[in-house]
DNA sequence: GTGTTTATATACCAAACGGTACATAAATGT
DNA sequence: ACATTTATGTACCGTTTGGTATATAAACAC
C-alpha cells in the first residue's frame, strides 16, 4: 500500500488520461455536447474509438469527465471570490476575473457550463440538466456568501442576498454569451465597472 | 393587380405557411437549431418532408424564415424602448418587458437568438454567425439611442452609450440563460430593478 | 516461455441524419 | 374533357451519428 502507483498490468495505455480530457475539453468547450461529434474528438484526442471509449466510457460520461476537469480547474474562481473580505469586493472579484476568463485567448470564449448545452434535443436533456445545476450551484456559493455578509452588517439589512447573488450570475451568463460573440475582455471588463455600480452600499 | 391574392393555380397547400412557421419556431426555440431535427419539426408541423422542402427550402432555410418571423414578432419590444422619452425609462422598459418575454410561458422560456446556436458544429456556423449578427444588431438600435441621449444632455457628458447599450444587451442575454435555467418573472425584474440602479444620472 | 491482463487497430453495426425521386392527387385554364 | 400546375405521400438515398466485435500487440506474473 506503500509508494508510487503500482505498475499495472496489461499494455500500457499510449496516452495520458490527463492531456486528453483537455484536449476534449477544447472541443466540447468549442462546440457544445451536441456539436462536438465523436470523430472530432478522436480526432483531437489522436486516439481510437475504442480506445476512448475504454478509457471514458461513452460521450456523456467523457462530457462528465470534462465537465469535473472544467469545473476544478477553472470555476475554482468562484471559491476564490467568495474569500474576499466584504460582499463588494467578491462582486468585484468575481466579476473582473471572469472578464478575463472568458476572454482569454488560451481557450474557447465564454464558459462551458453556458453554453455546453443551453437549448438541445432530446438525447442532451440529462447533460442540460446537469449544466444548470452547475450553475444553480455557483449561483449557492454566492447566495450564501451574500447572506454571511447580510448578518455581518457588511451588506445593508433590506437588501436580497439571493437577488444579488444571482444578479452576479447572470451577469457572468450575459458576459459568456457576449464573449462567444466576440466581445473582448476591456469591453467586459467595462460593463463590470457599470453594473458595480448597483451595488447596494451601507448607509 | 386590385382585389385579394389571385387564386393560385395547382393543388392547394394543406396547410398553413404562418402556422407552419409558428410551428417551426417552438421547436427551434426549444431545441436550437441543431437539437431541433427535422423528423421532429415534420412531426409538429403535422405535414411531411417534401412539403416542408418545397415550402421552405432545406433546414437551414427554414430556421431563417422563422428567425425572420421571431425578430418581427418578438424583438420589435427593443424598437418600442428605445422610443420612451429618456434613457433611463429606455433601459427600464428594455429590462422589464425583457424579463416577462423570456419567461412567458406561452412559449419556451429564453431568447431563440442567444440559444439558437451558441455553440455549435462547424455544420451550423453560419446561422450561430447569423444570430451573432443579430445580437449584435439590437444592441446597435440601444447604442444609437443612448448617443443621442448623450446630446441631449440625458445621459451625463461622461456617459458611454457603447458601453451601456452592451450592459444592457448582457443583461438580455443573462436573462435569457437564467429563463432557460428555470428563473421565474418575478425574479428576473427583481435583478432588473437591481441593475437600474447602476445606471448613470445627470448630476 | 506461457498465461493473464489491458490497450490498440481495423472493421463493422444499426439508427438517425438531412435531403430527394417519383408517382399521384387536386386544383385552374382553355 | 384535357392539359397544366402545384402539393402530397411513400419510399428511398448517401452520409454521419454514437457505439462494438474481434483480432492483435504489449506489458506483467509465474
Amino acid at each position: 500500500m506503500l509508494g508510487k502507483v503500482n505498475k499495472l498490468r496489461g499494455r500500457p495505455r499510449v496516452f495520458d488520461m490527463d492531456e486528453a480530457l483537455d484536449k476534449a475539453l477544447h472541443i466540447f468547450w468549442k462546440r457544445g455536447f451536441e456539436g462536438a461529434s465523436l470523430a472530432e474528438l478522436i480526432d483531437a484526442l489522436g486516439i481510437n474509438k475504442p480506445s476512448l471509449y475504454a478509457a471514458f466510457g461513452n460521450k456523456e460520461e467523457l462530457f462528465k469527465k470534462v465537465l469535473s476537469k472544467y469545473a476544478d480547474d477553472n470555476v475554482k474562481f468562484v471559491r476564490d471570490a467568495v474569500k474576499e473580505p466584504t460582499a463588494y469586493k467578491v462582486a468585484e472579484n468575481f466579476l473582473v476575473k471572469a472578464a478575463e476568463f472568458l476572454t482569454d485567448s488560451k481557450h474557447p470564449p465564454g464558459c462551458m457550463i453556458v453554453q455546453g448545452a443551453l437549448s438541445c434535443g432530446e438525447g442532451a436533456q440529462s447533460v442540460r440538466n446537469l449544466l444548470i445545476h452547475f450553475r444553480h450551484s455557483y449561483e449557492g456559493l454566492l447566495t450564501e456568501r451574500f447572506e454571511k455578509a447580510k448578518l455581518d452588517g457588511d451588506l445593508p439589512a433590506n437588501s436580497a442576498p439571493k437577488e444579488l447573488a444571482k444578479y452576479l450570475a447572470l451577469l457572468h451568463q450575459g458576459m459568456s454569451v457576449q464573449a462567444t460573440g466576440g466581445a473582448t475582455k476591456q469591453e467586459l471588463i467595462e460593463i463590470s465597472r457599470i453594473a458595480l455600480n448597483a451595488w447596494p452600499t451601507k448607509q
